[in-house]
DNA sequence: GCCGTTTTCGGCCCGACTGTTTTCAGTCG
């Protein structure tokens, strides 16, 4: 749904956010579907895509001029975003709305309900509500309907259950390891040759709509039945020898595919997308005159296998550099590995030490040596100790004589660990004003600062922008902690100009953390990407409140990944030495 | 509505699974 309350800017024009676009082209899609239009929706999802993957305000690339530059937008479609930002509305898409009943957009959220069902049940029943549709499924009018019988109803039933019951998408921090039990109990059936996570989980998207799975197997049915009757599984939606689909508890699908081991690459390469990706491969093998498809890569006359075994052949036969799953998201990757100009990306293994922990001195669950010790044990060479400031009260702020305490628990800790150094940080808090709440004179003496806004989110943009630039200028402060604020799905990033900020980090040698907590993981993938055309140096902090914590480091690593970054572009992968070094300058 | 090294017109990914209808339409990914 469009907002309502665009926020003003002070030349009076409306703001209108990249999100706002994306979701009424997305709307238009889905109206044009329910009205039967061919080809249509298709090119306005493309363009919510490709609006969604911008790393730039939609705005700023409207006022160049340059609109028709983004893949998927024409003619037509660029002068609608211009309507869009001019007027702040859309009035194609209330045409469309007017034409027919709000709800059948919501009839098609159910699963099983597509746009000619959905038109059906309202000229053939009346039903243009979810609501309405409930009581025509349990007074058993739906049969009515020809092609409609008892289980379809039960279904329908199911699906609005789920519906209810669904929450939002999936975190990926969260989501993985249970990907990975069922993943490992597959790996370890006989008929199992191979086993990989494939979809948005393997390009470890930062949420997850459903758990994709694939195997190959000899004997398909025996791994089929196997995977349906999993423990975690509360209900079947198919079972087939080449596709079956779950749902475990908290309503997660999990989506098995069960191939030939001869064609796993293929099948591996078809099933992680995405789906833009997909289609910007399939192009290249039809201009070449071949067929890409989840069985392999075939020259179109005798149906010539070229490559399937091993993703690498397919990407290699279509004249590419192999493309990493994190980056196969249609932002120019395919064009990047046809020119031998893909980045190489940060290992998962290459980060030394963590930018951002917690303890018990503040909001924490653990001693400073408990987290140093488990540190230790997952191969950080140091970590940085940033507890809270006194400003945040909630969180058990440290002050002035805390610090110093602490300072001395530090000191006295390196003395005693081998083989991990703790640095004596703090997580500082940046005012309204965009100073930190903490003196300079403990500033100075501290090994590494890290301030973030953790108050007066609703400032307007130029105000949080020049309160960011006057904590990126500080003297003392060496990183900006979770920059955007964002809480995925919970709590949209505060009002910022991003290029501003990243210009007065890379000026002022200030790093952006990302910070790989699963709600956060923020810096994005895609303000990663814009920082780097700055030369912004990024630190990757797991923001650890527990040991258990310690692990989201391979999901800062991952957005790196997923934002084109290099080793170089890292601070933290640097030894001790090394990342000293770069904070004295 | 977008797009272009077979193109400015005529294509647009396509295969698996389900329910119900006995041959396939609808949905999904």
């Amino acid at each position: 749904m469009q907002r309502q309350d665009h926020r003003r800017t002070g030349t009076g024009g409306t703001m209108v956010t990249n999100k706002d676009v994306a979701a009424i082209f997305r709307e238009m899609a889905d109206l044009l579907t329910l009205e039967g239009v061919a080809f249509k929706p298709q090119a306005y999802l493309r363009a919510a895509r490709a609006i969604t993957a911008l790393d730039e305000d939609i705005t700023a690339i409207a006022e160049r001029g340059e609109l028709e530059a983004i893949a998927g937008v024409g003619t037509a479609i660029a002068a609608k975003i211009t309507t869009i930002i001019d007027e702040g509305h859309l009035p194609a898409l209330d045409t469309l709305r007017n034409k027919q009943p709000s709800g059948l957009r919501d009839l098609m959220k159910i699963e099983g309900i597509g746009p000619k069902t959905a038109r059906r049940l309202s000229t053939e029943l009346g039903i243009t509500s979810i609501e309405e549709l409930e009581t025509a499924v349990d007074q058993h009018r739906l049969r009515r309907m020809k092609g409609f019988g008892a289980q379809s109803e039960k279904q329908i039933k199911e699906g609005i259950e789920a519906l209810k019951g669904r929450t939002n998408r999936f975190l990926l921090g969260y989501i993985l390891p249970d990907a990975e039990t069922i993943e490992a109990q597959l790996r370890g059936h006989p008929a199992v040759l191979r086993v990989c996570l494939a979809g948005s989980i393997r390009r470890r998207k930062e949420t997850i709509g459903d758990v994709d799975i694939l195997v190959a197997a000899d004997d398909p049915d025996a791994v089929s039945a196997f995977f349906c009757s999993l423990p975690e599984v509360q209900r079947v939606l198919m079972q087939g020898p080449k596709r079956s689909s779950v749902v475990l508890a908290a309503d997660l699908h999990v989506d098995l595919r069960v191939v030939q081991e001869e064609a796993f690459g293929a099948a591996l390469q078809y099933f992680t997308g995405s789906k833009g990706h997909n289609i910007h491969l399939r192009q290249r093998a039809i201009e070449r005159g071949w067929k890409l498809n989840e069985y392999g890569l075939f020259a179109r006359e005798g149906e010539t296998l070229i490559a399937r075994t091993h993703e690498e052949e397919i990407y290699r036969a279509l004249d590419l550099a192999f493309i990493p799953p994190e980056l196969r998201e249609n932002r120019g990757e395919v064009e990047a590995a046809a020119a031998g100009a893909l980045p190489t990306l940060i290992g998962y293994d290459a980060v030394k030490g963590d930018l951002h922990v917690h303890t018990r001195w503040s909001d924490g669950a653990h001693t400073i040596r408990e987290m140093a010790e488990a540190a230790r044990e997952r191969g950080c060479e140091y970590i940085t100790i940033c507890d809270h400031s006194a400003g945040l009260a909630v969180a058990h702020g440290m002050t002035d004589d805390r610090i110093r305490e602490q300072g001395k628990e530090i000191a006295d800790l390196n003395r005693d660990l081998n083989d991990i150094t703790i640095l004596h940080g703090i997580e500082a808090n940046i005012d309204r004003d965009g100073n930190p709440d903490v003196r300079k004179e403990i500033l100075r003496d501290l090994d590494f600062v890290v301030a973030s806004i953790h108050s007066g989110f609703r400032q307007t943009k130029k105000e949080m922008t020049e309160r960011m630039q006057t904590a990126i200028h500080n003297d003392h402060i060496d990183m900006i902690g979770h920059p955007t604020g964002r809480l995925i799905q919970k709590r949209e990033p505060y009002a910022l100009d991003m290029d501003a900020v990243f210009e007065a980090a890379a000026a002022a040698n200030v790093l952006m953390e990302i910070n790989a907590f699963p709600s956060r993981l923020d810096l994005s993938d895609v303000h990663c990407r814009r920082a780097r055309t700055f030369g912004v140096m990024i630190g990757i902090g797991t923001d650890a409140h527990h040991t258990n914590h310690l692990g989201y480091l391979d999901f800062g690593v991952a957005v790196a990944r997923r934002g084109w970054l290099e080793e170089a572009d890292i601070l933290n992968t640097r030894t001790l030495a090394g990342l000293r070094k770069w904070l004295e300058t």
